[in-house]
DNA sequence: GTTTTTGTACTGACCGGTCAGTCTAGGAAG
DNA sequence: CTTCCTAGACTGACCGGTCAGTACAAAAAC
């Protein structure tokens, strides 16, 4: 399983992965081209041929993979928490991803909106998964009465989602000096006073 | 000035502006092609370059026109208002405005945050004049004590602007059968609940 | 009022470059 | 020697941009 071979291949496949997750949050999936990736990751592009099928199957499982890692982190970060307590985890757990993997929020940013791609399937199934985390936590405090009743528990969740995005996104681009927890700050605010009974 | 040829001419543009602002909302600007273009607005390849210099002189003049529009829109819903119901009209008009060009709408919340692109810097500056308009009204607010004193003009401006796009695009996307009047009220409630001093 | 000229809007075949994907020779590991 | 993987030249489709030519309205000439 983890041999030299195994690790090699892995090795191969996560610099690949992490090129693409750059130039694509730059440029966008359509104007990075395959040479592009696998030279920034310093293989060739029959390299990149032999470990994915495609362009476009390299893209989705980088979205598997990242989403993935999003949506695990914050089960962990509400796991045990009551409902108002872990609502402010998922923020924070959010935002700390979002700072690790800027770029990879970058690109969620750009092209979690879009319509008419082949990958569109993929990319809103895997973002349902990730808001059915936030969701369920929703649901919990609405029904325990640590949340507002009148809560529409699909909008709130999508919308703290796509809010933490754009806002970390936005300071990332528009203000990179500044520390994220600033942010991290502003948004808690925002949600502490929204979530108010 | 109004001859039949021009105006043939501006109806001309006209139409290329539509179907490339649609296409481009759907696919992003890269994957959409001029043929694509020229085929939705019922022209030939070559009007296109008729009428504009190039497809990326052409997004850019796209740019320029709706997001002018979108600044004209908020000047008009600010002025004579006082600080704290100026920013309640702002809400109103970026949603009335998203509501009404929803493909362009779709389309800045795709491209806005890209970095490495030729017209990234004509996108930037247009950003820059919608949000003073937002800024000028925070900081009089601010000034006159209408809005919390410790408010950062430029953060709360820049992130006013981007949530209202990320909510009414969600909305739009993934629950376009309900009706937008709902986002705008709980948008209102945020920014009501937020701008509290 | 008719004919000729001129300028403008548009057309679509075509060109050159680019890019996703293929193929095969050869290097590394065991 | 065999197996697994990588290199990078190559191919064919596609796409941005060009250009010689058409259509047609309005002015100019008579």
């Amino acid at each position: 399983m983890t041999d030299g071979r195994t690790r090699r291949r892995e090795d191969t496949r996560q610099r690949l992965f992490v090129a693409a997750v750059e130039l694509i949050a730059e440029q966008g999936f359509s104007a990075t081209t395959v040479d592009d990736i696998a030279a920034r990751a310093g293989v060739a592009k029959g390299t990149v041929y032999y470990n994915f099928e495609s362009k476009t199957v390299l893209f989705e499982e980088l979205l598997r993979h990242g989403i993935g890692l999003l949506t695990a982190e914050f089960r962990a970060a509400v796991t045990g928490l009551p409902p108002r307590e872990a609502l402010a985890a998922l923020v924070r757990a959010e935002l700390d991803y979002i700072r690790r993997y800027r770029a990879f929020a970058q690109l969620l940013l750009s092209e979690m909106w879009r319509t008419n791609r082949e990958w569109q399937q993929t990319l809103r199934l895997l973002r349902g998964e990730a808001i059915e985390v936030i969701a369920e936590t929703v649901r919990a405090g609405v029904a325990s009465g640590d949340l507002p009743a009148d809560l529409d528990v699909r909008t709130a969740s999508s919308a703290l989602f796509g809010v933490g995005l754009v806002v970390a996104v936005d300071w990332l681009v528009f203000q990179p000096d500044r520390p994220i927890e600033d942010v991290q700050e502003a948004l808690l605010g925002i949600v502490r006073r929204v979530a108010q009974t």
